[in-house]
DNA sequence: GTATCGATGATCT
DNA sequence: GATCATCGATACC
């Protein structure tokens, strides 16, 4: 077995623990890899799915921290959020995996033999662990989920990507030169 | 390399 | 009827 997080690493505040799970390892049923890309939302940030209060959707966001929210978005991706922060109503979304766990399952998920299109967005990543609404609301430190911690890496900070409101913000964090992100960070002056 | 657009459905106004 | 925390295909530089 391999070591987990603790109950208190999920209450850090959110966007301190969206920097903090780059270089985690998260696999759902033995399918998955490193986390190298991430956002926070936070419960009164306009751009999170919780503005506005608890609702039928974003339930799991107003659950219990260290679970998994998964909502569907534009018809046709679902996206994986872990839950956690200082407050109920928050999240981080996992955007991009390096992918070091069943590359063959992931491959045939995908459609593709380039590993750099198995996880290196919301909906690739989801697609390629057979995340779906199945699994909103499920527990991260029970199967099928394994989240567990991995070494410090070196951070690359940014705006969120795809959000009209509050896209101002440097809520997104990935690992600096990881060849699996979702997109570029924009150059650091 | 960047730009634009359609797919497709739940949620909200 | 409009809005999406997206992706992949296509067109063009």
């Amino acid at each position: 077995m391999t070591e987990t997080f603790p109950p208190s690493f999920w209450r850090e505040p959110v966007v301190a623990l969206a920097r903090a799970l780059i270089g985690a390892e998260l696999l759902v049923d033995g399918v998955g890899g490193i986390i190298v890309e991430t956002e926070a939302y936070d419960v009164d940030d306009p751009a999170s799915h919780s503005f506005g209060g608890l609702r039928v959707r974003n339930a799991a966001m107003f659950g219990p921290v260290g679970h998994a929210y998964v909502y569907r978005i534009y018809g046709i991706h679902w996206c994986l959020n872990l839950v956690g922060g200082e407050r109920p109503g928050s999240a981080v979304l996992i955007r991009a995996l390096q992918p070091t766990h069943g590359l063959e399952i992931m491959a045939a998920r995908r459609g593709s033999s380039d590993p750099r299109a198995f996880c290196s967005g919301p909906g690739k990543l989801a697609q390629a662990l057979n995340v779906t609404k199945a699994l909103d609301g499920a527990a991260l430190d029970q199967p099928p989920f394994h989240v567990a911690p991995g070494p410090a890496m070196e951070i690359m900070v940014g705006p969120r990507i795809g959000i009209t409101k509050a896209a101002e913000q440097p809520w997104r964090f990935g690992r600096k030169g990881s060849l699996h992100l979702s997109r570029p960070f924009p150059r650091n002056g």
